[in-house]
DNA sequence: TGTATAATTGAGAATGAGATTCAATTGCAA
DNA sequence: TTGCAATTGAATCTCATTCTCAATTATACA
């Protein structure tokens, strides 16, 4: 079993939650995709693959994910929440382009070493991290 | 004139618009306001001194006050949509709990060099920039 | 291998933050 | 003043997300 499923079932069971079809299905979906993403994209491979899994499955998944610390919410793209999956990946932050809605994205060693000290500092269990920046990228800049 | 609103007036003037009377009362509330505040809690303010500024406006303003750098969006506590005034103040992060929603806000003299850093290394223009961590607090880890 | 039971699901309805529309109002420059 | 573009508020609309509930399923155990 992938490392991932495993951390989600072993996530679910201790919860008194099940692992379904749907939310494997939703698990790997999210895992083959190495962008940001919102619960319609979701939706729609799945229903372009016919793959039943609902809108409302899949809401009530992604919180799952986010808890489970595989996913986290990334830097709002717009009017839906956007996700991306975190599990393997050095944590990064976001720059988003408030004029063409790029996203760039950036690691920096000491990000982590912040948060880590914070945290500590205050008795604080953190579970999801999101350091972003908005504004304008160079190529936006010029039409300005 | 307090600096708030003289920088308020110049980023308008500079757009073709206009510093009107709602917007410089939505101003007033937004500086007078030390804490994370949503559209709603503005309208409730005016309601209760019965001055008339209507949702529309508020909603229509606050972008406004964030493209001009005095106000940011903080992290979002809940479903709407949270703000904070940032002219003035140091830089800072935010931990939210999700137990309690409590809102710990800290500063952090890296964070600020991260962004310079970072922002240089791609040429972008920053507008809104956030450092977030969600977890559990002291007191919500207890309760687990 | 059946059965009990609690968790889960999907379809559709409900919710609510925020955006939009448009006629009436206002700020400002000439 | 006057003209005109920007602005406003009330109502309406939108649409992402949540909720409801009857039907379905996973799992533990007899
Ligand atoms: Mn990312
Ligand atoms: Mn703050
Ligand atoms: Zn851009
Ligand atoms: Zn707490």
């Amino acid at each position: 079993m992938k490392k991932e499923k495993e951390i989600f079932k072993k996530y679910l069971v201790g919860k008194g939650l099940k692992l379904t079809s749907e939310r494997e299905l939703i698990l790997e979906e999210v895992f083959s995709r190495h962008d940001h993403f919102d619960a319609e994209a979701l939706f729609q491979a799945f229903r372009a693959r016919s793959e039943n899994v609902s809108r409302a499955t899949i809401y009530r998944t992604l919180p799952l994910l986010v808890e489970s610390g595989l996913v986290q919410e990334a830097l709002r793209c717009g009017e839906r929440v956007c996700y991306e999956h975190i599990y393997g990946h050095k944590s990064h932050g976001h720059m988003i382009c408030i004029g063409c809605g790029k996203i760039i994205e950036f690691e920096n060693k000491a990000l982590e070493k912040i948060r880590k000290k914070v945290c500590e500092e205050y008795g604080f269990k953190p579970v999801e991290f999101r350091f972003g920046i908005k504004g304008y990228c160079k190529d936006c800049q010029k039409k300005l």
